[in-house]
DNA sequence: ATAGTATGTCGTATATTTACGACATACATC
DNA sequence: GATGTATGTCGTAAATATACGACATACTAT
């Protein structure tokens, strides 16, 4: 067998993985849930329902934000988190793509070299 | 502001966040691909398609056995992976439900106290 | 101007992830 | 049985993520 690194990630894999990391805690699935039912959109209330200190809420929203999941718009004192629905639905298609074609097809049997 | 922390991770938050860790490496991702592609699914040969070293990427699988997001069936001397693909069409419904209502309404507005 | 409030950043401690060589195990073949 | 091959695990180093108190900034209101 020759082992030859045939592959290197491609912008689609490490693209769909960047989002699929900034969905991997609790709390950003939890801020985009709450963003998206309108209950806030304003930091300070966001970090009051969430089990965390200020400090890490705000580091989970600027995480979110460096992706342009969120935006965020300075108004007076507050500062108001909104989604980017558009990407949102970008990325949607993306994710619906990839399962799409991970469940396309029996996987395995002799095709690809074993039994099962 | 009171900041009392009412709320605590759901079932489903965790769940989705756990998910979305599994296919937060593009290697993983990779990995899903590859099986779905039926062009291997012997242990080795996926190590040999992508750039990382054999050890690095039986760590990959085990992350995943251990969602049970793929199984492995032992054929003698080699070991076939394969994709769990009705764990992965549920998955692919948490994900687009989870989208559709994060895309669904305009964010932010008066609703939410906010001006954007 | 002064005081108070909302927010983000810095510093830092701890935990987790990523990566790989070395080793152990288990099967196949000679 | 001895040898070779495929696989997983162990140990470990380095990088990244998580969490939070303390501080700085910027705006509001008195």
């Amino acid at each position: 067998m020759t082992y030859a690194k045939t592959t290197v990630f491609t912008e689609e894999q490490q693209q769909l993985a960047r989002i699929a990391k900034a969905l991997a805690h609790p709390a950003r699935v939890a801020i985009v849930q709450l963003l998206a039912a309108k209950k806030t959109c304003i930091s300070g209330d966001i970090a009051a329902e969430l089990p965390l200190s200020r400090t890490t809420v705000s580091q989970h929203l600027q995480e979110l934000k460096a992706l342009d999941l969120i935006r965020g718009e300075i108004d007076g004192l507050t500062v108001c988190y909104c989604l980017n629905i558009k990407l949102l639905q970008q990325v949607n298609q993306q994710f619906t793509t990839f399962f799409v074609e991970a469940t396309a097809n029996e996987p395995c049997g002799p095709d690809a070299g074993c039994a099962c």
